[in-house]
DNA sequence: CCCTATGATCCTTATCGTGGAACAATAGTT
DNA sequence: AACTATTGTTCCACGATAAGGATCATAGGG
């Protein structure tokens, strides 16, 4: 167990700054006191050192308090691809480690689904290089990942999907045997961020011949628990506010 | 002034929270150590608070940091036209009692400029209501402003704007008088977000006979100040690492 | 003007945070 | 494999800091 001690003040501040932070709307000082259960005078000092350092801001002097131009800096910059591929590097090593198979992080376009980054199985015969490369989302488990979740909308609908669709949202993840081209097999899980929302998704890819539909029910669980700690790495279920 | 007692553990996490938020890559407690001029034992302690709170974030057991869970929530979430309505009620306010005219803030789409909210003036003749109301660019002192700035690019360029956009660049604002429709006056300076980028403007607009040019000279200082007000509440300009 | 609610400040005291030293872990070199 | 260098973590005595009840200040409503 790490060592907690010197540091009730910061758990204190960092509470606060947390509340602030996920509050749909301003908070005032004594709002955050019945939050935290800390007295009025505690919060307002501490309240105070947050917004000299610009991580929360009031309306007018005394009002509400909502996050400071330092955290909405940080909301404007926006989380990018390069945050996604290095937060999830690790994941895909593992997967690779434990599948032997090629594992890729891919992200939702309008024009199709995006390859971010890859780990190659150790195989002869595996996947090509797909980073920057674009696919359909239809016949990919990527793609139908997104479409099931709503990622992306296609033109001309997916009405000869839906059942398919149905099902991958209720297991969790998507499969595609010798749909892009034959013999090639994938199954991929979806990656969320803050709230929820699928901004990509890892999949495992190789021959049919490896992949084999008992070897995907045999993955599935790392696959999908190795998307669930990305998510977390990027927000999605931390807070403990309820849904907006 | 303020009290600041009682705070320095919280100024120094801040600090380091900071540090962290504002780096270009992730960060080693030796690093953090050296930037803010404190102990490395004194920085471990602090920054594992803050990795409890998910504010910050390792790669591995002992990596370095980057922004946290809490802090890509929110980066995920973005700063939406509410926040932005919000930070400037009382800029719009103060910019309707000094003028006497009406002030709006608007936003910059690739459909033309649209307004999120607005301020009337107390005359019988004065602006209608702008809100929801798209207008093209190259007619409206605010469209004029997201052209001069980059924020927006129109379908088949702006060439007989160029040396007018110039011009706006240049003392900070853009004019519009008798553009739109005849008799109407106004004026109009960016708002900015974390790293410069233009997300918004603020205008003032009235008849010509009451917008003068020498009132439109008159009015800039405040109109500038107050988009300036803004803007740091967006978090521009409260980094101190230089520009990406 | 009075009352209520919210937020800020004061300041004594006990608890907490500090930081140098030592230890642990990791990475690089031979 | 052994050694060295670098980075990061933990310990703990002690002094400095943070706590929080009491009081004051401000704002809004009747």
């Amino acid at each position: 167990m790490p060592n907690t001690s010197g540091t009730q003040s910061i758990d204190r501040a960092a509470q606060l700054l947390i509340a602030v932070a996920d509050s749909a709307a301003p908070i005032g000082v004594g709002e955050l006191a019945e939050a935290t259960d800390l007295p009025k005078s505690t919060v307002s000092r501490l309240v105070a050192a947050l917004e000299r350092h610009a991580l929360v801001q009031r309306d007018g002097l005394r009002g509400p308090l909502r996050p400071g131009p330092v955290m909405m800096r940080l909301a404007r910059r926006g989380a990018g691809d390069r945050d996604l591929t290095e937060l999830s590097a690790d994941a895909l090593r593992r997967l690779a480690d434990a599948s032997a198979e090629t594992i890729n992080l891919a992200v939702p376009t309008p024009l199709g689904v995006e390859h971010l980054s890859q780990v190659d199985s150790g195989h002869f015969i595996g996947s090509t290089n797909w980073i920057g490369r674009r696919v359909p989302h239809e016949t990919t488990a990527v793609g139908k990942v997104f479409l099931a979740f709503g990622a992306v909308r296609i033109a001309g609908g997916h009405a000869g999907l839906v059942p398919e669709l149905e099902a991958v949202r209720v297991r969790g993840y998507a499969t595609a045997v010798g749909e892009l081209e034959p013999g090639l097999a994938a199954m991929a899980a979806p990656v969320r961020a803050g709230a929820g929302e699928i901004v990509a998704a890892l999949s495992i890819s190789g021959p049919e011949t490896r992949l084999t539909r008992e070897r995907i029910g045999d993955l599935a669980p790392l696959l999908l628990h190795e998307a669930a700690t990305v998510s977390a790495r990027l927000g999605y279920g931390t807070t403990t506010q309820g849904a907006a």
